[in-house]
DNA sequence: ATAGTTATGCTCTTTTTGAGTATAAATAGA
DNA sequence: TCTATTTATACTCAAAAAGAGCATAACTAT
């Protein structure tokens, strides 16, 4: 066979939790290197064949090296090779692969005593994502105008943008999350892809901080399979903890879609799930107190297949 | 860092067609090698980082070196790097990624001179996932009662056996496809464990046909993976000729989901979607001729988002 | 003509979903 | 202590979607 150039896989993960109602993802700080410019980046390191049996403990090896979280659901994302990224990578002979995983966790402030500066709220990095509040306002101030820019000169991406973004006719669809990435990467609005060369000069500026390497598009692609995965798999329990009340479940639901949801109709769809049993117990807060829940099928492995049919209010056709 | 290994990466194809009612996978003939057994395989090869610039023109390019496909939606669907798996991959000395892709293609036998016998039937390798004509008789006879027996000795997995194959009050849910090739292939049903020395003694034999190195797991994979996500993106349509009749459209349906869907209630779905345009053309055949429609966003970029939303007809609580 | 075959139109019922209104049970402050 | 405020929960109502089936249309083969 071809003699091929040597390959180093790195396998980064993107560690999330909820706190209340912000979605976070675990941050790794740099030793603080000379003249690095000292970016967040994702834990990571390469994959040791001999030391890993696969992929995976690797990625469990990794992680807890450089973070102490307890890692409940894991998922891999995908592999990318592309060139140019990534090409800032610590082994500079090799060429570089990079498997990214996602990986949940309950682990809260309470439980955990790790700066809450690692956590960081994920629509830092992604502030057009943000539904809750309303269309984000970044969208039609930066975002929009910058994208007619770039479609003067490429206007084949019309159709792209146009279903990515939900313009015209079409709707916006929160799981799209890494093709807006990927557009906005390849019209030189996001950062990485001016140092990594793609774009000629720094365009105007769109809010969202950027990551080291490709950090930032594994972490998006991380937040797309969340919001889709967690419609039709029960994995958003592997962000709560022991015990919680619906309106906790419906805050987790709502910060990773990035949308509110019908309070009412929630809790309806949660009942019929049949997921949750009363723990007796109740939360009290501000206003009357809430029943507090657990999920049925804890660890257990007989987990039921499908997730909560979460249906983000579609606008009604009249 | 540490010194690794050589790593090297191998593409995996899995090329689907549809041919009337039956899905069909695009095997290899190996050129007759020595001692070997000779198992049909997927087209695959090594990534090379200085030839390729990203792992799907990787793909491309062994695709087009081995087979003659004109490949329509491509998807990347999983990397593994399990120790003894794969391990009777070419390079010896290399410790072997594998990384697995899924392809779609609209080639008919029409269209395409190959061989038949190189498309084959792909529930050959899984013939217990094929309800389209009932319950699959392998299931009771064969398949259950070796589970039956594995689970005596690994009573933990009675669950994930539960959940998989749909037991007790669990229901079947087709896309459940490779929980049950790893179910089967942990329990030493698959011949492929037997050669890999995960299970001590080839088991009873149970129906399926298996394929070189992992090939038949990629497989699953795929077939899991379109059967999941057809539902909710219009990937169907790469399956299609250029028209085709509502009668095809649902054979190619229940191939993938390997089920029979209601008649009427399909047509209705597809209307509803407006994803169809009428050539006004018919095609005649056995009865009354039928009507020619084609896919509306054919090539083009402004595909819509969502899929044909494909309800596999549950049962309906009484 | 007639039987067989496939396509297509339409009805009817049950479920699900979207969007409220109404009421309950607490707290904070006057 | 009473009252406004807050949050939780129960229940209603209409629209839309889904499951199942009957009826009819338009062909072919005999």
């Amino acid at each position: 066979m071809t003699e091929t150039p040597e390959i180093l896989i790195e396998i980064s993960t993107a560690i999330m939790r909820v706190d209340g109602d912000v979605l976070q993802c675990r941050m790794v700080e740099e030793p603080q290197a000379e003249s690095q410019p000292s970016q967040p980046r994702l834990p990571f390191g390469p994959f040791m064949p001999d030391q890993h049996r696969t992929m995976e403990s690797g990625l469990r090896h990794w992680v807890r090296e450089q973070v102490e979280v307890d890692l409940g659901h894991v998922e891999q994302l995908y592999t990318f090779a592309d060139q140019g990224r990534q090409s800032q990578g610590p082994d500079k002979g090799a060429h570089t692969v990079s498997v990214g995983y996602l990986a949940l966790t309950n682990q809260s402030t309470a439980t955990q005593a790790s700066a809450t500066s690692l956590w960081q709220n994920i629509y830092r990095f992604f502030p057009w994502e943000d539904w809750r509040q309303g269309r984000p306002s970044c969208l039609d101030e930066a975002i929009m105008p910058a994208l007619d820019d770039w479609l003067q000169n490429n206007p084949d991406a019309q159709d792209r943008v146009r279903t990515a973004f939900g313009r015209d006719q079409q709707q916006w669809d929160e799981e799209f999350v890494l093709e807006r990435y990927e557009i906005l990467y390849e019209a030189g609005l996001m950062e990485e892809a001016y140092l990594e060369g793609v774009a000629q000069a720094r365009q105007q500026s769109v809010p969202g901080v950027s990551l080291q390497l490709d950090h930032r598009r594994i972490l998006a692609t991380a937040l797309g399979r969340l919001r889709g995965k967690f419609k039709y798999r029960p994995v958003i329990f592997d962000l709560m903890p022991a015990q919680f009340t619906l309106t906790q479940l419906q805050k987790t639901a709502e910060a990773i879609l990035g949308v509110q949801l019908h309070k009412q109709n929630f809790r309806r769809m949660v009942e019929k799930s049949n997921f949750l049993d009363s723990t007796g117990q109740t939360e009290k807060a501000r206003g009357r107190p809430a029943e507090l829940f657990r999920f049925r099928h804890g660890d257990r492995a007989d987990r039921p297949l499908s997730g909560l049919r979460i249906s983000s209010s579609r606008p009604r056709r009249v």
